[in-house]
DNA sequence: CCGGCTTGCTGAGCAACGCTCAACAAGCTA
DNA sequence: TAGCTTGTTGAGCGTTGCTCAGCAAGCCGG
């Protein structure tokens, strides 16, 4: 139907490195609107104007391209929170909020579907993501100056299923301001890492 | 494989309302151990030593048979949760608390493939989820006495998905006491909605 | 221009799975 | 025994994840 599934050249060969950016760039484009599990190869391939052979010939199996995406995006959100180099440790964890709200106000649908693709479905793509909130928590830590020890870590990551639910329903149904919203979150994380 | 798959009589015949437990029971059984998206019908008919198109006859769709069984398990908790009439409201959420640890004490895994199913899968299934803790807030705030307006809704809400990771962690590796874990949740819970 | 090599790429096809449909048969009643 | 209701089945269709043998694009040495 596109351009793209019956091109003009009747073949157009890519380099190894291109066609997996393009398909990864093509799951990025494709999981915000489709739930992981319904996202068939099929689609992929014929999105990319390519045979589902090819696909498997690039990621062995369906659970490697959907990691390969989910990291992508991981990676994404990762390098958009990671604080500049030289910020002081106290306005770390609160930049990194206040860009983390940033990230949910703009691509909502992008973040629900991340989070819950990660949450439910696969295991080795939720293990993508648990692997992003250990590192955040290890940076949130480090940033508050608080050693980790299994208990904060703990606090921590519980703090981030809290953030996540509660900016997730603050960016639908807006029940206070977003400096409120800061607020209450950096307070409940202070209070929970005091102890 | 099973003597249920080839009885001694050529042909058992049950009540609709059996065979629709007795399915809705096995799925039950086999939530724990399989994600959801990867229990096959084909599985479940063979473990009921049924042909597939029986289970066909009693759910139209096999998202239909997920979301009954997805129902039984939250009825299961729910009334597993539900305070004891004639409680004094101020010990109600503090016995929901308790039971509800108890209930993940109890059955881990099945906990975590609940959570997991709800939030991630399928919207069907993640629907029945968001019922009961609607269903759940609601009970909270009455048994707090307080009014469930929007903001406090969204706190006790996000409250939750706090508690559901906490007590899903500290099972796994109890970093402190089980009385401590109550009353931190407790505490959290007070503070987020006294302002 | 040509033979040969590498490698991106395809089409046919298989197995598993969700789902349909026409028909069989168990158990009851007249 | 005939007949009705309804629980139950097997054959089969379309889709989807995945395999495999082989084609052909682009580059090379002659």
């Amino acid at each position: 139907m596109t351009a793209a599934s019956r091109p003009d050249h009747p073949r157009l060969r890519r380099t190894a490195g291109d066609r997996r950016a393009q398909l990864v760039q093509i799951g990025l484009e494709l999981l915000p609107t489709t739930p992981v599990q319904e996202l068939t190869i099929d689609e992929v391939a014929r999105r990319a104007g390519i045979s589902r052979s090819l696909l498997f010939h690039y990621f062995a199996t369906k659970r490697d391209y959907y990691t390969a995406v989910t990291r992508a995006a991981a990676d994404l959100l990762w390098e958009h929170l990671l604080p500049a180099p030289g910020t002081p440790p106290d306005q770390q964890v609160t930049g990194m909020l206040d860009r983390y709200v940033g990230w949910v106000e703009t691509f909502p649908e992008s973040h629900l579907a991340f989070v819950r693709g990660a949450g439910g479905g696969d295991p080795w793509v939720s293990e993508v993501y648990e692997e992003m909130r250990a590192r955040l928590v290890e940076l949130a830590l480090s940033a508050l100056e608080l050693p980790d020890d299994a208990r904060r870590r703990q606090l921590v990551l519980a703090w981030f299923a809290f953030t996540e639910d509660l900016v997730g329903q603050w960016v639908q149904e807006p029940t206070m301001t977003r400096d409120e919203l800061l607020e209450l979150l950096r307070d409940v994380l202070a209070r929970l890492t005091d102890r």
